[in-house]
Formats: structure tokens, sequence, C-alpha cells
DNA sequence: AGAGTAAGTCATCGAACGATGACTTGGAGG
DNA sequence: CCTCCAAGTCATCGTTCGATGACTTACTCT
């Protein structure tokens, strides 16, 4: 392999793009930090990339999660999964909609973020609801699990940033029952 | 009264800066940006206040709520009210710890938010809830809370920008219940 | 080995930032 | 009316930001 090598060296910006963007929000992020941290020159972002949204873009398009697979009742289970316990490290640690958070006062950040929080988590839940007001309460739920998110990660509340999936299993089962009005689980029947 | 009227530019600026501070963040809001809209010189902001940083912070100090006073059975209502319904005109329509949220990589900020949100939330629910995992409890309730104040004013996501107090109130209600382990009820009784 | 191309760096631009100190202006007391 | 102090402004400093274009270095192909 070349020491000089395009791809790998776009790769490392992405990288290094995603744990500041995440850790620190768009604006406090500048494109020297990005390329201090993956060890080239700030131009290259510029040249790769085309500009610091366009960075900012790519590197926090997200990969859709096949929440639909599985168990329609472990449904929010698997997303409490997703939000909270998956692995996110590439992120920060903290799942991406909550990293995209910090960003929240771009608009077209704001748009991204209610367009994802919407297609991915209030549309799934709502099939589940029933009754008239079916997308508030699944908006409600989804407003719990970002809720669960900020609290653990940016606020850091002492109870929350402790607990494991299995502690937090028979809260959501109780939760999720209460609001979608049909027996829900807890835990998600794998792993 | 006079033209010149120190204590009134102050007030001034502070009322702008909470403005500016909620709605942009801290990194976003510049110096200029507040005096311009308050009308008067930048440089007064460092003569009334010292630095950017006194002004956020003596901007965005919150006026603790007295949201034990009322039923107990109610209190999970007055918060709701406190953090979604409350009019808060002064900070950009939305609550204080919502506004601040976008300032929170500051790791200052963070800690401000963990206080407030512990101190005023936190604790009140720990009291209601019982058992051993009281205040994880607790965490989960106000995580449910800051999770709506956020999906409604910073994602803006359909139903919860619309619904109303009695939109929301059953739900509260089914919620609390289910969460708290004990009736609590969803609406308060006031006006 | 030498030319050509692509990867990476350097120098620098204009704008905006927070902050400072010297300056000007307005209003009240003599 | 004139002086004096506080309220408010102006000019400017040193940094840092995103971004651009010219330059240098390393690898490849013949």
């Amino acid at each position: 392999m070349p020491k000089r090598d395009r791809e790998a060296t776009r790769a490392r910006l992405l990288e290094t793009a995603r744990l500041r963007f995440a850790r620190e929000g768009y604006d406090a992020t500048s494109v020297r930090d990005i390329a201090a941290d993956a060890g080239v020159d700030a131009t290259l972002i510029f040249r790769y990339f085309g500009s610091k949204k366009a960075l900012f873009d790519e590197a926090t398009a997200e990969i859709p999660a096949d929440l639909l697979d599985g168990p329609q009742d472990e449904l929010v289970a698997r997303m409490v999964e997703a939000v909270v316990f998956q692995d996110w490290t590439r992120y920060g640690g903290e799942h991406p909609l909550v990293a995209m958070l910090r960003s929240s006062h771009h608009e077209d950040t704001r748009r991204r973020i209610r367009e994802e929080v919407c297609a991915t988590y209030v549309e799934a839940l709502a099939g589940l609801a029933e009754g008239e007001d079916a997308e508030l309460r699944a908006e409600l739920l989804s407003a719990w699990l970002v809720g669960i998110g900020i609290l653990r990660s940016v606020v850091a509340t002492p109870a929350l940033s402790e607990v494991g999936a299995a502690g937090l299993a028979p809260h959501v089962e109780r939760v999720a029952t209460a609001l979608l009005g049909r027996p829900m689980r807890g835990a998600s029947s794998e792993g």
C-alpha cells in the first residue's frame, strides 16, 4: 500500500470529522481540528469534500437501522437498544441523532433530524399504535427515546448513566405498553 | 427618565441576549448581534457584564419554578405545563433548558443543565416514586419531558407541534402512572 | 532513469470573532 | 454657562475561521 493513498486519507478525514462533529457540534469544530486529528493538511478537506458543510453532511449521513426486522412487540426494545446501548464509538459514544442535536441551530440540520426521527421512529411506531392520535403517541414514545439518549450522554444524569439494558427493560415495557395501548416487551430476545 | 439609562440599557442587553442565546446557542451568537438587537454598541457588554460568558450565565440564570406547590398527583402535569406550555417568549418560545442544550458542548453549560434537571425535576419526582430504582424512574420521566420539549420545539415533529395541553393530558396520565407506580393525573386542576 | 500525474503542503486572503483603551457626547450641579 | 462624570461610541488589536491557488513531493509508467 502506498503512503499517499487518497481513499485512505479521505476515510480518515471522515472518521475524525464524525468524532469531532459528534462531540463538539458543527460550529465548534474547525476544519483544522479535523485535519490535525487525521494527521493531514486542512486543505485536503476542501479538495476531497468541497466544503465543511459537505463534509458534515457526509460524516453524519446515517446508515438506516433495520428496526422493523424481528417481533413487533419488541420494536420499542430494539429502538432503545439502537438509541442507547448500541456501540456508537464512531460518533463519540452517542447516537448520531443526539450528536446532531448539538448542531441544531442550523435549519438544515433540524430538517435532517426531523426527517430521520419521523421516518425511522415515528412511522414505525405509528403502525403499532391504534386509535385516532396514533401519530401523537408515536411521537411521544420517540420523544422518550430522544430524551433518554440526551439525559444519558449529554446531561449525564447519575442513574441513567449507569443503567444497563436489563435495568431499563421493565420500565420500557411498562411505558411502551401504556402509550401504545397494546402489550409490549421491554427487552429484545436476541443477544 | 434620562435617555442614557445604565440600568435600562443593561436590562435591554440581557433581554436580547436571552433571545439570541436561546435561539442560536452560545457560539453562534456574537456580542455584536446582541448589542445590535439592543440598539447599543457592543462595547457596553464588556463594560456591564465583563465578558460574553458572564452575560450568558446571567441571561440563562433561571427562576426556579414552584413545582412543588399543589397536589402531588398533579406534579407531572405541572411539569409538562412548565416545560411545554408555559410562555417562554423571553427564551425564544422554548423552555430555557431546551434552549441551553444548544450550547451543550461547553462542559460548563452541561453541568448547569445537569444540576438544573436533577434539582428541579429528578429530585421532585424521586420523592413520588417508590422502590429501589426510584431515581432511575424519576430520570426516565424527566427524560420524557426533555424529549417532548425537544421534539416539539427543536425538531418540530408534526403532531407534537400542534397538540395542546388537553390533548396531552391522557397520555401524561398513563405514562406517569405506569412509571411511578402510583395513580397520577394528566392535567392540572387550575385554570 | 526521467517525465507526468496525483497527493499533500504552504502562503495567504478576507471576514468575523472577543476584547481593550482612547475618545465623544449627554445631562445634572454649581 | 460651564464643568465634570458617567453613558455610549470609535478605532483597532490579535486570533481564528473557511476557503483558494500556487507550490512541492512522492509514486507510477514507460
